[in-house]
DNA sequence: GCTATCGCAATACAACTGACCTGTAAACGA
DNA sequence: TCGTTTACAGGTCAGTTGTATTGCGATAGC
């Protein structure tokens, strides 16, 4: 066997150099030799971990979907005691706005997969894939605040999950924009909240 | 004078054709060549009206905007009688989602565009400027409610508006995705409503 | 009829793209 | 020591991109 390399690693090397370029160009203006050179390798080292372009982004988004998901469950799992329903819903809110610059970094590489997995079945499948754990795990929340009294009894978690889901992203897209600053969207957030918590 | 030409009619038809392609592939995969022959109209021509490609999408932007208010307005002027401000707030909603083919491509193209003015300073001017007005109509409606003792007293009319439009742009996005079906979308818009509205 | 101007076609061009293909050095097992 | 396999550098290639340039026909005012 010829010298070892940690594939895995250089192929995550590559993907936070792909993140780098996407989110100050968008995922279009980014070309293999851009990312290379990003990376700080040639062309064909790039090349020599991901054989077609296609490889990469799908590497890549896959990655950072992981890494997202770990800063959730991370902060998630740093709340002291036995945090309410409620807590546990708006620290994971609070986790997917794009508050601080790596999460803005992060948000706009995920806008540039959306744009792509609008027209692409390979990354749309990909895309698609956390939501219905994410909705559950929302409307488990929601389900649990029920029978504690703190949620109204006729309302449907399910549809509040969808509900405080689709809030977030679009509170994100005015984010990423300009239009809105960070501590006003967590401010909107805290208003949906106080409607759904009685 | 030689030949005299609508220039304004002839900009609108190249922009039609840049939409159709870019709601299929995305802006990045429309070049000039390509709007061109879908179009009908040579490279060349297409060149006599717009001098650089950025300025065909700028002004392609303000067309779609154009075009979604004025579809907007249609259909808010066409209400019978005097409409609630509820029905005046749950139709323009329902205009706003991609619930049609030809409402789904604007809603494309919108989207294709966002993601150019995250990175874009003059996109960025276009695409937020029309943020404002509908927010304020809609806070204007909900005011309207509160006074007739529709919504409740204590809630923030800037506040809700700016969460309704939030909310539907993230439904959109989950439109487009097919997470969500059309009339799922619309349902958890209703569901909304019901909570703002006593 | 002359000519300036507009509308447009055609082509050229330099830059860039992703994919592919070599050549070579190094590491390991036999 | 030899052969095999891996890691990478460098170059090539055909195709596409946005932009610039040139030329020509039509049309209107003089």
């Amino acid at each position: 066997m010829p010298k070892r390399v940690d594939h895995d690693e250089r192929r995550h090397r590559i993907a936070e150099a792909l993140w780098r370029i996407a989110s100050e160009r968008g995922l279009d203006g980014a070309s293999l030799r851009d990312v290379a050179a990003e990376a700080g390798i040639s062309l064909g080292q790039l090349q020599h971990y991901f054989r077609t372009k296609d490889d990469m982004l799908v590497f890549a988004l896959g990655h950072i979907s992981e890494l997202a998901a770990r800063r959730i469950g991370a902060r998630v799992g740093s709340l002291a005691g036995d945090p309410s329903p409620r807590t546990l819903l708006r620290e994971t809110l609070a986790e997917m706005l794009p508050l601080d610059d790596k999460s803005r970094t992060g948000q706009l590489v995920q806008i540039a997969y959306f744009v792509r997995a609008v027209h692409d079945e390979r990354l749309r499948r990909h895309a698609k894939e956390g939501i219905p754990a994410l909705r559950e795990f929302f409307a488990a929340q929601i389900r649990r605040a029920k029978e504690g009294g703190d949620v109204a009894a006729d309302r449907d978690p399910d549809t509040e999950a969808m509900l405080l889901i689709s809030l977030v992203d679009g509170l994100t897209g005015y984010v990423l924009l300009d239009v809105l600053p960070g501590e006003e969207a967590l401010r909107l957030v805290d208003a949906h909240l106080d409607r759904l918590f009685t």
